[in-house]
Parts: structure tokens; sequence; C-alpha cells
DNA sequence: TCCGGTATCCGCCTAAAGTCTAATGCCAAA
DNA sequence: TTTGGCATTAGACTTTAGGCGGATACCGGA
């Protein structure tokens, strides 16, 4: 029987170079292609399927869902993920819900085609383990939680672009005070300067301060 | 002289698909690849460029301000912008700052080769515009546009959270005159501080991680 | 060719930002 | 109750940021 592989994205550009790489790994294997979680689950029903190349995001899921039901579904057959997610947490957790190998569209096509070599022979592929990028996001928002009100509100004011002397005014403090709350505030976050720590506060959403 | 197509995006497999529709549309043109935004000033540095498909989000600059650096400094080559971004608003934004086209990474390869067809030709090609863009971003847009390349490069590091003394080393030049293009920036964008400067940066990148 | 506007550059000066030390008060563990 | 840690407060001090004036250079129009 010949075999068959699954390309399972909805980016027709980065489906062709994922085909492209199928076809220098396993020259005589049938490709079929999805663009939707939907289609793919209709093309595994019409077929058997020796590997996946599954995106993470897709229109109609985005997330590990996708993946836990091809799993259910087809316990056998190993999914190869591929995300536009560089976080080594994504990358630990796809592999937890038991992908095959996990590869970042960050990828060159060699180091594609050399994944999916290493999964086609049983193997399990996961990005090399220099290049695990640790999850920024949740280590800044455990940071952001340790702040104390008065720093937090002090925070809000630094990344509206305010003053000192104004924030101090709202608080009904010294400008003193606001300045060693901002130096705590530094501190926890692992910045230097005000425009760094508003550039933290701006990537985690931070509510804005009313009025303006 | 020969026709030079330049691709500035990060992902080598994207780039791969993009090498091939450059290939279908111009056989004979040169390809010139970078994966950062600084690789690519370097590439439009070294030699004379027709043609420049940009992405907008890469590892050193994830917005629109690499568009606005490139339409300042090489004012008459086409840009066209790609990015991962669906939304109408992305689009009609990035022709606002003088794209000549807009490609999202969700397109085809057919409508790929279409679009730099299309370019080639002079012409402007964009996804259906359903979008406009508010009266508010488009006048930020419009002072944004008004920098110069130094009052940009200065910004960016502002944006960046940089020191000034470290800003004037990576521009080599004198702290003072970093303060005096900053001061610039302030009277053009409408601020009184650099971290509401970063602030306006800010607003014009796209779409922040939005993790998973 | 001359000229006016502007970009780039820099030194000087004031205001703001940021650090350090230290006092007070609060709370939880010993 | 005592003790140790931390938040909050603030003054003194150092560093950085930002404004002002002026110099040079470049460029398009008269």
């Amino acid at each position: 029987m010949r075999e068959t592989i699954l390309l399972a994205d909805d980016h027709p550009l980065f489906r062709a170079a994922l085909i492209e790489a199928v076809r220098r790994v396993a020259p005589g294997a049938e490709i079929v292609e999805a663009e939707s979680l939907s289609e793919a689950r209709d093309r595994l029903a019409d077929q058997s399927v020796d590997l996946v190349c599954l995106d993470l995001h897709m229109s109609d899921s985005s997330g590990f869902s996708g993946l836990i039901e091809l799993r259910q579904s087809h316990p056998g057959m190993p999914v190869v993920v591929i995300s536009a997610s560089q976080s080594g947490g994504a990358a630990a957790r796809a592999l937890e819900f038991g992908a095959a190998g996990f590869i970042p569209k960050t990828a060159s096509l060699d180091t594609l085609c050399m994944a999916l070599g290493a999964v086609r022979d049983g193997e399990i592929w996961a990005p090399e383990t220099g290049d695990d990028i640790t999850d920024e996001a949740a280590e800044q928002a455990q940071r952001l939680a340790s702040l104390t009100p008065a720093q937090m509100r002090v925070l809000r004011g630094v990344a509206a672009g305010q003053l000192n002397k104004q924030i101090a005014f709202e608080m009904d403090i010294t400008e003193a005070t606001v300045k060693a709350h901002i130096t705590a505030v530094f501190r926890k976050l692992g910045v230097i300067n005000r425009t760094q720590a508003s550039l933290v506060a701006q990537a985690l959403e931070i509510e804005p301060p009313k009025s303006a």
C-alpha cells in the first residue's frame, strides 16, 4: 500500500513548502491536503493516512483541541504539530498531547525535512534544546502578579506615559514615594527604565488608567 | 540591468514559496533574501533593488515601521507587504504608508503570482478593501510617516526602551544629537516624553503576540 | 547662481528620572 | 510577645532626559 501523508494547514503557500519537503523525504508518498480541521477529518474518514502534519492555528480550530481529537480518533497515527509559535511551552504541550514532533514555522526547509524523516522512522522530533524559548509572557505575568497594589497603580501611570509628578498627585503621595515604588517595580519586572516597564505592561494588556 | 527582487521574511519555508512565485512571474529576476529588517537594509545598501516583498513580522521589527523606513529611504521602489494578518485594516494601513500591494499569508500561490505581476506592471494590488482607516490612526500614521530616517531610527530605539547613550552608540552620533532628534520626534508625534512616544510607536505595531 | 527651508549635528542648562539610605507601620511566624 | 520581613513613606543625591541656541550641509526653486 502506498504511503499517504496529510497536510493540514490553512496557508496555501506554507502548504506548498510542506509539499516540497515531503517530496524530498518521501518521493513516492501520496499527499493529501486540508485547509481546515473539518476538512482534515473528512480526508481521514475517506482513507487511511500514515502521517499528519497539523497546523495548530486554522480557521476552525486554534489550539490543541484538534491535536487531541486526532490522537483519540487515530491513536496509532503519528501527528507532527506545526505552529507559528516558537515558545518552548507550546512544543512541550504538543508532545504532552501525543504529538510525534513539533516544528515551528520559522524552521528551515532542511530542518523540516529532517523532522519529517525522523518521525517517519518512528522517532520523536522536538526542537533543539538550545532553542527552547522560555515562555516569556508567562514569566512576566508572574512578575506582574507579584506587584503590590500601590506598585500596580504606579505602573499603570508609567505605562500611560504620565510624569511622576502626575502619578504622585493622583495617588496623593510624594513624588519621592512614587520614584521608590517605580524602582521596586523595575526590579520585579527586570527592566531598567520606565519605557521598558511600559512595554512589559503593554504586552500583557494591563488595564489603562481611567481619565486622560 | 537585471531585475532584482528582495524577499524579506524570517520564515525560510515561506521565503521558499515566495521564491517559487517570483520564478514563475519573473523567471530572469535576481532574487535576494533577507531574514530581518536590518539584513534587508544591508541588501538595499549593497545593490539597487526593483521590488521588495516585506514581511511585517520579523525578529527585529513587527509593524509598519520597517515599511515606513523603506518608503523613506527608497521612495520610488515598490514594496509589497506580506503579513500573517488578514484584517482589512492592516491592508489599508499598509497602502496608506505607500505599499504597492498587500498579500496575506493565507493567499494561494496563484494569488501571489497575480499580485506580484500586477505590482511589477506598476499597479497597486490589494485584497478587497472593505475597511477604512480611522481618522485618528490616519493622523498618527501621517505623523509617523513625516519622520526623517534618522528620527525614525531614534524612535525605534526609544520604543525599544533603550537609553539615549545606547542609541547614540548604535547610530554613531553624540548623545546630544540623539536628544535633538528625540525632541523633534516628540513635536511631530505630539507627545511630551519618550514613554508616550513609545506608546504611539506601539500602537502602529499590529497584533501583539496574543499567545496561545 | 543665490537663497530659504530643513536635516543633521553638538554644547550647555534645567527638569525629570532613578538610586540609596532610612524611618515607620503592618502582619505572620516563632 | 517578640522578631523578621515587606510595604509604604520620604529626603538627599546621582544620572538621564529633554529644551534651547547655534553651526554645518544639503537641496530645490527663484
